[in-house]
DNA sequence: CGATTGCTTGACCCCCATCAATCCTCGTGG
DNA sequence: CCACGAGGATTGATGGGGGTCAAGCAATCG
């Protein structure tokens, strides 16, 4: 089994706070393991007991309301690390992560995680600003929720999946998201999401090859996050 | 001035995990203000460089969103501590806080805390918990937000305030918020707040006087809440 | 190669944003 | 003490965004 010492993605977490020592001992009681697209990483309800450092592969998190539909809380991708707050909090997972492809884990038990936050406070420190980082966000998502119409929604949304994952040389992102996903991290009807899109296509902002997309206009969809 | 070791407000919130002798220290170097109902605590893009520990009263906490419209993120009350996510994430706050009456609060600089986070991991933790605790409650506005109706919501609203403070005995909630804040609670222009809260109040659901207000029938609202 | 699942488009209607007009309330100054 | 003005509260009218139902089409899979 792979080390976390040597492991590159702990670079773009909080475990790179971890000392050498640290992380030998949480690669000795690590567990690696393959998620396959569609299935669930862990769901509502779960008690987790520890945390998972994504080494390759996107989820989706996501949360189900009280009338009966899925609202995705956001996309997690190699090297970032989920399930720390049920593991502070101490409760059962309140979101659901289900793998768009397929993946590959690790997962550090609870006990171990616990040890290293109260022996090293770099690595506390450094989750801490990660969730606040994340907490700033939310507000956004809130906000934007609160206050944009279903379009403006969608514009950004394209924008920022740009940003925040793997464009190929020739701008196609290959995230593995249905139109009922689009439809879900928006928060609309799925019908809604494949009118919007199809719009986008015809004016020429984004192009769609199955799952696959592109976006051509980055501008105009940006004016249309913004309300015109 | 008064102690922070003597101080009761400090037990509802993470200071309560400082020893005597950090409370001390904190209490020598920290400030009280009075807020004056309707002034600004802190704004959206002021360096606050410290948190505030809230003595007394209560207030709004917005955020302006691109089309000029404030949505209200929470509500902050005595004992609730403000201000630890800039403080942490060294930024300048992305909110702004709004009095709704006169306030007392206190005013802990930015170094003291961070001494406190660093040697102190109970503190550290506790604020954590906190953290993940806000941002469990995120994610579910963020659903609520994208999934429920203008009016699922505004009868959410209505119960969660009754739970979040104080009722007299007469079960008069005495919050100073105008039709427009609770709009900007909920997400939606004034005048729909305004009629459906009047329809509420004709089904004998809840009572108004001025700004006071009285939930009647808690039942009948949280059928409303999951969509009936 | 059927069959199940996802995608697309059309039609309909309700919720809610917006504009406008009126009423109420309260603080201020004459 | 009252008049008055300003901001908040309320109600009406109107139009568009978007939710929902339905039907046809494409694609994926056993």
């Amino acid at each position: 089994m792979s080390k976390c010492e040597q492991c590159i993605v702990k670079q773009f977490n909080s475990l790179k706070h971890l000392s050498r020592e640290e992380l030998k001992r949480v690669s000795a009681c690590k567990t690696s393991k393959i998620i396959k697209k569609g299935k669930p990483l862990f769901e509502e309800g779960d008690r987790i007991n520890g945390v998972f450092c994504i080494k390759d592969g996107v989820c989706k998190v996501s949360k189900m309301s009280e009338n009966g539909r899925n609202q995705i809380i956001s996309l997690i991708k190699k090297g970032d690390i989920i399930g720390e707050r049920s593991l502070i909090s101490d409760e059962p997972a309140n979101l659901t992560a289900i793998a768009l492809d397929d993946m590959e884990v690790c997962f550090i038990p609870k006990e171990e995680i616990i040890k290293d936050l109260e022996k090293n406070p770099g690595f506390t420190m450094s989750v801490l600003k990660d969730m606040a980082n994340t907490l700033k966000k939310a507000d956004n998502v809130i906000v934007d929720m609160a206050q944009k119409t279903v379009k403006q929604r969608l514009a950004e949304t394209l924008i920022r999946l740009k940003d925040k994952f793997d464009v190929t040389d020739d701008g196609i992102i290959n995230l593995q998201l249905s139109r009922e996903d689009f439809a879900n991290i928006v928060g609309t009807a799925t019908e809604s999401a494949i009118r919007l899109l199809s719009d986008f296509k015809k004016r020429g902002l984004v192009e769609f090859k199955g799952k696959e997309f592109k976006i051509l206009d980055t501008k105009s969809l940006e004016k249309i996050a913004q309300g015109f």
